[in-house]
RNA sequence: GGGCGAAUAGCUCAGCUGGUUAGAGCACCUGCCUUACACGCAGGGAGUCGGGGGUUCGAGUCCCUCUUCGCCCA
């Protein structure tokens, strides 16, 4: 067979034309499905690896955050199927019920609707069609930067499956009294018509404004007192003004009345030690039924609860409210009626000064609408009793968080936790399952119930409300796998608990948390073993991209540019642990061309190797005579083993031994820039800048010496291709096919991951080498001589060294255009090297060099070196130090004494020889 | 206001339980189209490890304190 040529192997890698096809072909092979009946746990013989995909919204486009989440998981994923595992990753979408209902109600407004005129039946209907036709796009897209999810376990969260897991779930908590209805306040979106969650409701900086008001007393108008607030138009559902207790301004005003301004109402001056006598005035309104904080001071103290704003936003007596909201101000949306009520607190007088105040105000995070504390019944998950064995693993090391400082902030919210908002005024979601009856009677239910209620014999209905849409995602893990259904079943058994959970820092309680409490209540297990949370990408200056801003990246315009290779690289390797990465969405040239350089490298790596080693199969690697190796050979052996420990050491433990992480291994591996840097530096720095090189010569004539050179330089490339490729998945297959051997059929994504070789001893001739030709280089370099000046370089001063360069005479000229010579340099003016082990490079440039600039050269390093040595010989002399160090810290110091002293000495004499002091 | 964390080369970051002359990538400078690669090759410069104090034979690493910044929660 003949090598190949220049044709056959482009000289440009078209990563559009090949990817896209690749992936059709892997996916064709079933190579992303997982068996369960492969899995140990289930008479398989291999461990099983699961992640789940952090579910994106069903009508989510990809964005660039998505790219690196994802990046993230398919890199482990695809290392542990390399490894061996049974590996699993389940791709899904949730349904996103604030999100999914906003975009049909925005739909459905073109045409002039509400939803309300088209019914919640119609309306769910229409939604789902909408999901059916558009949903799910996001999963395509994520074929396309080569995700190698298992697609045959698509799942999501609506789907009749994962909805049973939730009816489940509610109904056994339910039971247990887990779930409970309460009359209070929460935070509730006036634009989606819903209320949210604590998480939901973001808080946000704002710059407001303190307004302090004059309450006059309703027996003396001429006395008043003030009080401080950041939302006047809540006045008008005042039920009191608080001091505290101990305050001995306001003590004595306590159980007086005031006259409401405005809504004219009668107020009674009341105590309560919530009250904070540093703020403002130290005096404030009760508003009860808009302010959680009031709420639960009106409970104590037994007071009204008047809501003056409803559910839109709007000014309106809407319940216990009467005569307290005047005509002017009904229909008012809120803000305008702030601007109206400080207009008319200042006109009749009760206004007495406006402060700029800065203070975080919660918005809703699907919506950014600023949140309205309200009154209402919702349902709530309580939530201390699971919590406790939640935040157990994490601290005992069931479950590790990766970095460690989200560890503490996990533990923090968990011994702060507050019960859980699960309802949601909504149409698109699961319904809640609890039929209630005109007599009293209520139950939750697995299976709809009977039309009428068995106490009564009544017709009974259903909880209007649907659930959080969190309530299905901590459901996840178990849900996709087949709880409740198949709780017995193989992909339960075989794949649960699952390994690593890859997500943002943002949905650490969301999410995170909430799934290692269900999988704990539910299953008696931890859903995962490992939460890596990666940072965000962020634009030059820092800032989060998001489209309001318009500093997004198209990860699919990347791809289609640079390829998808080029951009899991440039975003695996930029990524140090739970740090930020920053791309120029103005310059995407620049920013993914770590990426895209490094696959045009690779490819010309290929392209050249693979020519020069043909089409005839080489010997594998254990079967080569070591004794025939030259320094090179067993240099890359060396290089691999070390390429190969390091990546493994960056990837880390890949589960916990014996169920709980030990202290060592809790913020072990997941070091996915490192591991990227270590595959890189063997493929580009170690066998393309010097082994491809050193076997250039070697090739030529037919042996044992080119087949050795044959043989590692195809080992080598196939084992650099076997360790990038979860990073850069398309071009490592593509080359990896085109290895000569190569058995059709076969694949780089189910090759398996390598394993060190052999060590050998004798890697550190080739060093002399190398050392022989940087410093031929740097003597070029120094005296600005032409690359093509041919240059005679005479080594002394250790003869088993320069045996061993000599004996690469010829790739030493190849590498640094100098001929070698162990003969005596005749005198002159030369260009020195002094290399470690005293190894001399002496370089004759009669015209050229100028020996005091050589000398002085030599002078400055001895300078340094005296004074280094000055420092290692005091340590050295002090007792305290000889007798507390460690015995093996003093031997490596002495050691480097003595070699500090040769070479001082040797430099020395080259300077007196030089004609210096 | 409470909690957590960070400050190391121009930039982004490594630096494990204290122990070589503090590293990497990118950027920068110089020279090179050396027949795989200029998306490349070779060489090079660059840091009083935020300030101050302490513990120690020894501190980028541990403790205290100050300054600045970030995140989470109220």
């Amino acid at each position: 067979m003949t090598n190949p040529t220049a044709s056959d192997i482009p000289a440009q890698y078209d990563a559009g034309g090949t990817e896209r096809a690749l992936y059709e072909a892997w996916d064709a092979a079933g190579l992303f499905h997982a068996d369960a009946a492969h899995s140990n746990r289930n008479g398989g013989s291999r461990d099983p690896f699961t992640i789940v995909i952090p579910p994106p919204n069903v009508t989510a486009v990809l964005h660039v955050g998505h790219g690196l989440n994802n990046a993230v998981q398919d890199v482990i994923v695809r290392w542990r199927r390399m490894a061996g595992d049974e590996a699993l990753w389940v791709p899904g979408t949730d349904h996103a019920g604030i999100a999914t209902q906003n975009v049909v109600e925005k739909l459905i407004a073109q045409e002039g609707k509400t939803r309300f005129d088209l019914g919640r039946e119609a309306f769910v209907a229409r939604t789902a069609d909408f999901v059916h036709e558009t949903g799910g796009v996001i999963l395509q897209q994520l074929r396309a930067i080569g995700a190698s999810a298992d697609w045959r376990r698509t799942a999501y969260t609506l789907s009749p499956e994962l909805s049973r897991a939730v009816r489940e779930a509610f109904v056994r908590l339910y039971e247990k009294g887990l779930i409970y209805r309460g009359y209070r306040v929460i935070h509730w979106c006036p634009r989606c018509l819903t209320s949210l969650s604590d998480e939901e409701a973001e808080f946000k900086d704002m710059h407001g404004k303190l307004y302090h008001v004059r309450y006059p007393f309703a027996d003396d108008a001429s006395r008043s007192i003030t009080v401080a607030t950041t939302r006047p138009e809540t006045m008008l559902g005042d039920v009191a003004v608080a001091v505290h207790p101990d305050d001995e301004r306001y003590k004595a005003l306590v159980g007086t009345e005031l006259l409401l301004p405005i809504s004219n109402v009668r107020i009674p001056i009341v105590a309560d030690s919530f009250v904070d006598k540093e703020f403002g005035t130290g005096m404030v309104k009760l508003t009860p039924a808009h302010d959680p904080n009031d709420f639960e001071a009106g409970k104590r103290l037994g007071l009204a609860m008047p809501v003056v704003i409803s559910p839109d936003g709007h000014m309106d007596e809407v319940h216990d409210a009467e005569g307290r909201v005047p005509a002017s101000l009904r229909g008012l949306e809120r803000f305008e009626a702030r601007k109206k009520i400080v207009k008319m607190l200042e006109q009749q007088g009760y206004l007495d000064k406006i402060d700029q105040h800065h203070h975080a105000v919660r918005h809703c995070y699907r919506c950014h609408t600023v949140v309205e504390p309200r009154l209402s019944d919702q349902w709530f998950v309580k939530m201390a009793p699971l919590a406790k064995p939640a935040l157990d693993v994490v601290k005992n090391g069931t479950v590790r968080i990766v970095p460690e400082r989200w560890e503490a902030v996990y533990v923090n919210w968990m011994e702060g936790i507050r019960d859980w908002n699960i309802s949601r005024q909504l149409w698109w979601g699961h319904r809640i399952p609890v039929w209630r009856c005109a007599c009293g009677h209520e139950g939750a239910f697995r299976e709809d119930p009977s039309p009428t209620c068995p106490k009564c014999g009544g017709a009974w209905t259903q909880d209007e409300d649907v659930l959080d849409t969190w309530f299905s995602s901590w459901l996840w893990p178990i849900s996709t796998l087949g709880w409740p259904d198949k709780a017995d079943g193989a992909d339960l058994k075989a794949f649960y608990p699952t390994d690593v959970l890859v997500t943002a820092p943002e949905i650490l309680f969301f999410w995170v948390a909430r799934m290692i409490m269900a999988g704990l209540e539910f299953t008696g297990r931890v859903p995962f073993h490992s939460v890596y949370l990666h940072g965000t990408v962020r634009d030059m200056q820092h800032r989060k991209m998001s489209k309001s801003l318009g500093n997004g990246i198209d990860p699919l315009e990347v791809v289609e540019k640079f390829g998808a290779d080029a951009l899991r690289w440039t975003m695996i390797a930029g990524m140090g642990l739970g740090v930020d990465v920053l791309l120029d969405p103005d310059d995407l040239e620049k920013s993914f061309a770590p990426g895209r350089n490094f696959a045009t490298k690779l490819w010309n790596i290929g392209r050249f190797l693979l020519m020069q080693v043909g089409q005839e199969p080489v010997r594998p690697l254990a079967s080569l005579d070591r004794s025939k190796f030259r320094s090179a050979d067993h240099w890359i052996v060396n290089r691999l083993a070390d390429a190969v420990a390091d990546c493994d050491t960056s990837l880390g433990p890949v589960r916990p031994a014996n169920g709980a992480w030990p202290e060592n291994q809790r913020q072990a591996g997941l070091r996915l820039d490192a591991y990227a840097e270590s595959a890189r530096r063997f493929l580009w720095n170690d066998l393309a800048d010097w082994y491809v090189e050193s076997s250039k010569n070697r090739l030529a004539e037919p042996g044992d010496d080119r087949e050795i050179a044959r043989a590692l330089l195809v080992h080598c490339f196939d084992q650099g291709l076997r360790l990038l490729h979860p990073i850069m998945p398309f071009i490592t297959e593509t080359m990896w096919q085109r290895l000569p051997g190569h058995t059709a059929g076969t694949w780089l994504v189910t090759a398996s991951w390598p394993t060190a070789p052999a060590r050998s001893d004798l890697a550190h001739e080739f060093e002399v080498v190398k050392d022989v030709i940087t410093a031929v280089r740097q003597i070029r370099n120094d005296y600005v001589l032409p690359p093509t000046q041919p240059l005679t370089a005479h080594l002394a001063g250790n003869d088993a060294a320069a045996a061993l360069a000599l004996a690469e005479k010829a790739f030493v000229h190849r590498m640094c255009r100098a001929d070698l010579t162990s003969s005596a340099a005749a005198s002159g003016a030369a260009a020195h090297s002094l290399l470690d082990g005293g190894l001399e490079v002496v370089i004759p440039l009669e015209g050229i060099v100028d020996i005091a600039k050589e000398r002085g050269k030599l002078e400055t390093e001895l300078a340094q070196l005296d004074k280094q040595l000055t420092g290692l010989r005091g340590r050295l002399s002090n007792a305290g130090f000889t007798a507390k160090a460690p015995a093996a810290v003093v031997e490596a110091e002495r050691a480097k004494e003595a070699e500090w002293t040769a070479r001082s000495a040797l430099l020395r004499a080259k300077i007196t020889a030089m004609g210096g002091a």
